[in-house]
DNA sequence: CTCGCTTAGTTGTTGGTACAACTTTTTGTC
DNA sequence: GACAAAAAGTTGTACCAACAACTAAGCGAG
């Protein structure tokens, strides 16, 4: 990255500290919630749900992995713990011997439907009902756009909505 | 948290993976720019930056851990690493025999200065210039809002640009 | 068809963080 | 001033993720 600018203003200093803040701060709250209201990390909780928003609820580790911003060894250890405790299952793919289909169980989308008015009201608690509708429409282009920049495929996509009971 | 709603609006969705990804990603960023162009992770930065804020830029653990948000073990063996490095110094504390204080060498401090420009560019790459100045300032009171919910005290502050060169 | 190359996934190893146990020093109370 | 309780750090242990090495399966050129 050839930028130059080696000074931040001091109004810029300041919104960076309150990114940090956010930044380092948020993920751990959610972990914390997941982790204490379902027994489950805030990674497994978007592993599920991009298998439940996936189509007959199943994908390829490969694809799994891409949606969720993982590195295909980690996703493959994350499932084997996922299976372990029966909320998915892997079988090899009929036509690719070499893929690995991940198919959420009836006790995964169980668990996920558990878990997800806690982490909804998390949500609500920590960001949402924290700021004014126009603020709130504020963040959400901010983050669009560095969203862009940080991920230019925006591949890392899903959406904790669909996973809401009665859905299927 | 006793907090209804078990569910999220379409807008509240969109709105809410677009700062996952930010939150997810951008850490992960700040991080690998910092590992590759000064070989010091994104947290052994803050701790040098707060160490160089420091009045004589040393500090205890104890206040070093608060203003960083870490764990005292964990600051305990980062600083451990830094030390290693020849980055800071640790001594017993001749007022608390129980404390220690934690100083910025030399070293340290031409460490940090020479990762301070990276790191800016790429603050200015990712976010500050991403945006308009509106956006910015939206981005920013954001932050502090959702940021005070996080973290009431407001004590996980530091100001990279007080670790400029030049400065002291 | 077969041999080199690529792709998908798993596993070995290392590094970093959390939680808990432990040591040492200070403090407060009688 | 001695002893119980609290505080500051460090270290043991376990878990999670990254990187690299490895295995197995498809693919492509000859």
């Amino acid at each position: 990255m050839n930028y130059r600018v080696p000074r931040m203003t001091a109004e810029e200093s300041a919104l960076w500290t309150g990114l940090m803040r956010v930044v380092e701060l948020l993920p751990a709250a959610l972990d914390a919630q997941l982790q204490r209201d379902a027994q489950m990390t805030h990674f497994e909780f978007i592993v599920l749900s991009n298998l439940q928003l996936a189509d007959e609820s199943h994908a390829q580790m490969r694809d799994l992995a891409h949606a969720t911003n993982a590195t295909l060894p980690r996703l493959s250890r994350v499932c084997a713990r996922l299976e372990e405790r029966g909320f998915v299952k892997r079988a090899p793919s009929p036509t690719d011997g070499r893929a690995t289909l991940v198919t959420l169980t009836k006790a995964g989308r169980a668990a996920l439907i558990r878990a997800v008015p806690g982490h909804v009201a998390t949500a609500h608690a920590l960001v949402i009902d924290a700021l004014t509708p126009p603020q709130l429409e504020a963040l959400g282009t901010a983050a669009n756009v560095i969203g862009r920049r940080l991920d230019p495929d925006q591949r890392f996509v899903w959406i904790d909505d669909d996973a809401r009971p009665g859905s299927v």
